[in-house]
Order: C-alpha cells, then sequence, then structure tokens
DNA sequence: CTGTTAGCGCATTCAG
DNA sequence: CTGAATGCGCTAACAG
C-alpha cells in the first residue's frame, strides 16, 4: 500500500471547509471525500465499490482520503438506492429469553454468509401489538433488509416484498414458511412424566387461546391424559395467556382451593415459574407437595428453585434453520421443505417428585 | 407521460400501475399512494405526519387509501431525509450470552421512552474484528440512529455523529460515557471465597492481555490472595483469552501435570465451564477434586453440572443503565456521572468446595 | 478514465 | 388548502 499523495498541486483549497472537515462534528459524507480529494463523489462510488474504469493512481489517492476521513458508506443511503443490501432483519416483539434465544441461533447461521444480521424490537409496545409485525415488515423490507424472520408473530398473511420466514407463528400458518418445535408431543411428554411419577390430579396452565402452539400443547395435555385413562377435570385447566402476572393468578387459585391438584403442567417455563412462586407463597414445597413441568427450556429455568423440569424447545435450531431457510429464499434456491417441525424433549432437573412417594 | 412504470429494473408485469397496485409485489410507496388517491405526495405526507392545512375531507380520503393499500413509511426514506430517527442502535459483536442479556436490559430501559431499539451485530465477522464499532458507527449514526450503545468495544476512540455509550469497553475509555461492573472488587470476593473454603492453590484462568476487565480480574485475583499472606504461584497464572477453547488446553496443561492446583478461578463463565468439562475429562470431581469459580453469572453458568459458583455481573442492568444515559443524552440532559461502575457479588452454587474436608 | 445527470422515498420549504 | 420544487447520501447510467 503505497502512499502516493500528490503534494497539493496549488489545488484550490481556498475552502477552509474543506480543511475543517475532518473535525466530523457531522457526519463525513462521500461529498466531502470528494471535495477533499478533488475528485467527483461518482469517482468516490467507484473506488468505493472497487468499479472498473478507475486510474490506480486515482484509487489510491482517494483510498487515502477515506481512510484519513474516517469515512464509511451510510447504509441508509446505500439501502435506499439498492435493491439488494445483505441484510436480514430479524423482528421480535420484545427482547425476552425465547427471542434472544433464536438471536444466537441466528447468529450462528448468518456466520459466513455474507449477510448481516439486524434485530428490530418493536419495545413491547402493547398500544399496537397486534400488527406489528406488519408496520415493521413494511417500513424495513425492501429498504433495509433483503428478507425477515419473523418471532412468534401474531399476522401471518403478510404481503411482504420480499422472503419472510416465521418461527413458533401465532396462527396456522399457509402462505409463509414457518419453524416451529413438536408441541404436541413435547405436551404429552412432559405430561405422560407426570403420570409416571403416579400423578393423576394434574392441573394445566395453558397459554393464550388463539395460538396455535398454545393449542397444540393443551391437546397434548389431553391426549396423554386420555391415553392413560384419566378423564380430565376442566376445573383444573386455568389460562395463563403465557404471561407470568396471569399465571400468578390462576395458580393461586388453583392451589389455594380444597382438591387441589399434586401436579402441575404450565405451557411456558415462565409461567412455571410463576406457579412455583405461588407455591412457595402458599407454603408448598416444591416437588414434595407439588410437582410443576413448563414448556421451552429458557435459560432462566435453571436458575429457578428448584431448578425446572420441562420441554425443551431447540430454540437456537429454530433460529438457526429460519435463517438458513430465508437465505435459501433470498437467494432464489428452492428449498426442500417450507415448513420444518423440530422436535422437543424432556429435560429432568428438580421440579418433579412421585406422588406421594420417594422422590424421582 | 408515463408515470407509474419504474425506470430501470423493470422486470414487472406490465399491469396498470391502480390495479396491480393491491398486489403490493413491489414495495408500496408513496407516491403509489398519492396516484391511487389523486393527490400529490406531499399531500400524503402531511397526512401521515399530522400537519395542519389539509382539509378533513381529502384527509381522511388519503388515510382510506393509505390503509387501503397498507401503505407504511419507509424507515429508510425517512431517515435520509430527517435528523432525528428515534431510534437507538445497541452495536454487539456477536449474539452471544452476554450481549443478549445486555440487550434484555435494554429493552427494559427503552419501554415507554418514545424510541425503537434495533440490535446490530457485526456477525462475529474476525476478519476485520478490530474496529467494527467504528465502522458500523459511521454507517448507522446520523442516518439510522440518534445514538448507540458499544457492547464490549475494542476500540472507544470514536468520533461519531452522536452520543455513544459504550459497555465494559476493552480500553480504560476516557473520551465516551461508559457502564462497567467492579471487576477489582468482584474478582476478590470470588477468590476469597476459594480462600475461606482453605485453599491455597489456587490457579487462575485469566482473560485478554488487552482488555482492562481482565486486567482487573486478574489485579483482584493478587490482591486477594496477598491479602491472606498467600504467594502467587505465577505457574498457575494461565492465559485463557475469554475463550473457551484457550481456556481449555491452559486447563488441560494446568489440571494434568503433579502439583495440579486443587481451585481455579476463571476471568468468565465460558472459561470456567471449559476448566469443569477438562477436569472431568481427567477423571477430576468437580467440587470434590477440584473448585471453580467463574465471573459474569450468564444463564447457562446455572445449567452446568455442577452449576458453577461465580461472580455476579448485573449485565442486564447495564444494558438499562446504558439506554437510560445514552436517552439522557439525546434528549440533551446533563447526566450525573458519565462513567458508572456497578456492584458485583458472589453467587454461591456448587462448583466449590472445602479443601480436602466436608463441602462448603 | 472521469464527471454530469438522474433518481431511490420521503419531508419541507415556498408558490399558487 | 394544495402542489411543484428541492435535497438527504448514494449509485448507475451516459457523456465527455
Amino acid at each position: 500500500m503505497v502512499q502516493t499523495v500528490p503534494p497539493d498541486g496549488g489545488d484550490d483549497r481556498d475552502e477552509s471547509a474543506a480543511s475543517a472537515s475532518r473535525q466530523a462534528s457531522r457526519r463525513v459524507t462521500m461529498q466531502q471525500v470528494a471535495v477533499e480529494a478533488g475528485v467527483s463523489v461518482s469517482t468516490v462510488s467507484k473506488v468505493i465499490n472497487g468499479r472498473y474504469g478507475i486510474s490506480v493512481a486515482t484509487a489510491s489517492h482517494v483510498s487515502g482520503v477515506i481512510e484519513r476521513l474516517g469515512y464509511e458508506t451510510s447504509l441508509v443511503a446505500r439501502s435506499l438506492r439498492n435493491q439488494r443490501t445483505n441484510v436480514i432483519g430479524v423482528l421480535v416483539a420484545d427482547f425476552e429469553p425465547f427471542s434472544t434465544e433464536v438471536l444466537k441461533g441466528a447468529a450462528d447461521a448468518i456466520r459466513g454468509s455474507g449477510f448481516e444480521l439486524v434485530a428490530y424490537s418493536a419495545g413491547g409496545r402493547v398500544d399496537e401489538h397486534v400488527g406489528w409485525e406488519r408496520r415493521y415488515l413494511s417500513r424495513l423490507m425492501g429498504t433495509l433488509v433483503d428478507g425477515a424472520v419473523l418471532v412468534t408473530p401474531t399476522v401471518t398473511e403478510v404481503d411482504s416484498d420480499g422472503p419472510v420466514v416465521a418461527i413458533d407463528p401465532h396462527t396456522g400458518s399457509t402462505t409463509i414458511p414457518t419453524i416451529t418445535a413438536h408441541n404436541l408431543q413435547g405436551a404429552r411428554l412432559g405430561v405422560r412424566h407426570l403420570l409416571d411419577l403416579g400423578h393423576t390430579r394434574i392441573a394445566m396452565v395453558t397459554g393464550r387461546e388463539d395460538l396455535v402452539s398454545a393449542q397444540l400443547r393443551e391437546q397434548g395435555f389431553r391426549e396423554a391424559l386420555a391415553e392413560a385413562g384419566v378423564a380430565v377435570d376442566e376445573s383444573l385447566v386455568v389460562p395463563g395467556a403465557f404471561e407470568a402476572e396471569v399465571a400468578r393468578e390462576a395458580a393461586m387459585a388453583l392451589l389455594a382451593r380444597p382438591g387441589r391438584p399434586t401436579a402441575v403442567f404450565a405451557a411456558s417455563d415462565q409461567m412455571a415459574l410463576a406457579v412455583i412462586e405461588v407455591a412457595h407463597e402458599l407454603g408448598l414445597a416444591v416437588p414434595t407437595d407439588l410437582s410443576v413441568v413448563g414448556f421451552d427450556n429458557i435459560p432462566e429455568s435453571a436458575l429457578a428453585d428448584p431448578p425446572l423440569t420441562t420441554v425443551r424447545q431447540p430454540i437456537r435450531d429454530m433460529g438457526h434453520d429460519a435463517v438458513a431457510l430465508l437465505i435459501d429464499l433470498i437467494e432464489g434456491r428452492e428449498p426442500a421443505d417450507l415448513h420444518r417441525t423440530l422436535g422437543t424433549d424432556l429435560v429432568l432437573r428438580r421440579s418433579t417428585h412421585a406422588l406421594g412417594g420417594m422422590p424421582s
């Protein structure tokens, strides 16, 4: 790298602004680079993008100025101009345990792909909760990102400019590719574990009624019970809405009443954790007095007291597969399967206990 | 004159724009809304931004068209035009446990602030690892984001258009506001715990030499030992570089040799976890044969076998405070302290054990 | 080889 | 009240 800097050469450097541009109190723009280098903006652009038709001398001179000024192309301006941005967007309602796990998997998949990853959070804004994905998709797609991964979207009827993949969508999707976990099988696994431990008065804290994943988990609960010949006591099936607070109240009612259950299956770890909390407040020991099984296996569940036995969803794999699928779509490749379902399994920790007997 | 046909890239179907507008195979633009509504773009813009000087009739008509077409303003185009974007960027080298924890805290702080959060990942690209923050800062600041939080940046001498806050910077920063944890005190806490357990042959797996946080953790280690009147055996201080693989090799050498240590203090949880792994491979029981203490308290550390005793850094709080500080800066308020240091404490789990005696 | 011209989608003057 | 003109920073035609 030779610094072939042309010595002044009597250029019209009468503009003190040019020399002051080094201060960069304001963003350095291509225009400033051009002025400083004594060339046109298009020449600078060509140098940056390695286009042909630039003399080596000019190129290295301009490069020098770019270096000296610390110039970087504006992602925004470039995005506006170009069709392709090489950026993939991950849209999440909020940065919570589930979505951040997805992000880790997505980051794994992005590595070496030539794409970059932007995570966009709606900020947990409740006012316009429904449809946030549609809005952000519109605002980003086609200008900032080449494709997007929607994490637990409430809407899947998106009509977007580019490819979109949904992870664990709230509704049974048909229009866009999806990555989901095997909710039905997972729930059966969890409940069967409780049954194997001798429990029969098993309660369930369900998720949101409108979400297929929640529905499937409840269905799995019912199927496992039926399989074991245990009748479902409908009064033991309470709504938790996938929210800790709602689950708390449900658990309170459930555990404070006379014929309380000996075990609880919650449709999410967050809710299961809430159940354990309530149990403790009511003076019930977990797992001695009450067994609890969750769903998700978020990292936090291992921190609980006691550590939560739960149904593991391969969240990171889901993030990974979603991005891989999305890249295929963007590159125009035809993926083998547009709807992928990943397996679930049981993670045994210490929140479950054999009924009235010895520990599991 | 044909106004609805894109000048180039015209591989579109030759349907008239009006009827094709519902299809939205292409992004819906303000121009299309204007044509469809029979008004000018500036009128549409005014309606969207609620500017005065629009008749109610026109406004509602345009709103209807916007609704019908599902139009949303392009974040990119708006950013380019406006000074302010109301978006805060969090720049991370990669989505790993530490940075995702920071994100959760940042999300907490953003709620109700009127700002939105974008997380940008360099994608763990190693080729241009040093200086990624400077590049991304240049590319985003002033166009896409109003301010940025840098997570564990390697460079702090940034010369940016807008406010920037660094979390746990790699170098002792003076130029930009920082949020850090009390690394020195934390390390002393961890090592003192080991000393209290009767250990004297305590090894340390250090972090990267060039990072102040790593240096402080090592200093804390030395100070705690000195305080207890225990001489540092330099052969027990090995480099781990904050990387699991490097730590593995260091641990292997450390534990396989004759006079092996009875306890190890690692400068990060990831490295501590690697040490435990190696110990198991060598047939050493943790904590019976070897006590291990980590640093960070990432969620994963509780999942380990055995669960890791570690020094907790309030990572989420750090994310929260960074965003709060940044918003103050953006709004032009003068924050009380530009360099905040948060406390650390010891989390006792089950990877430590009294020397040769009964469990801790 | 290099500069000029023309927008990408939007918001803001300033005229009608 | 509304529309035409201007430019944010950049890239891609087409001229010189």
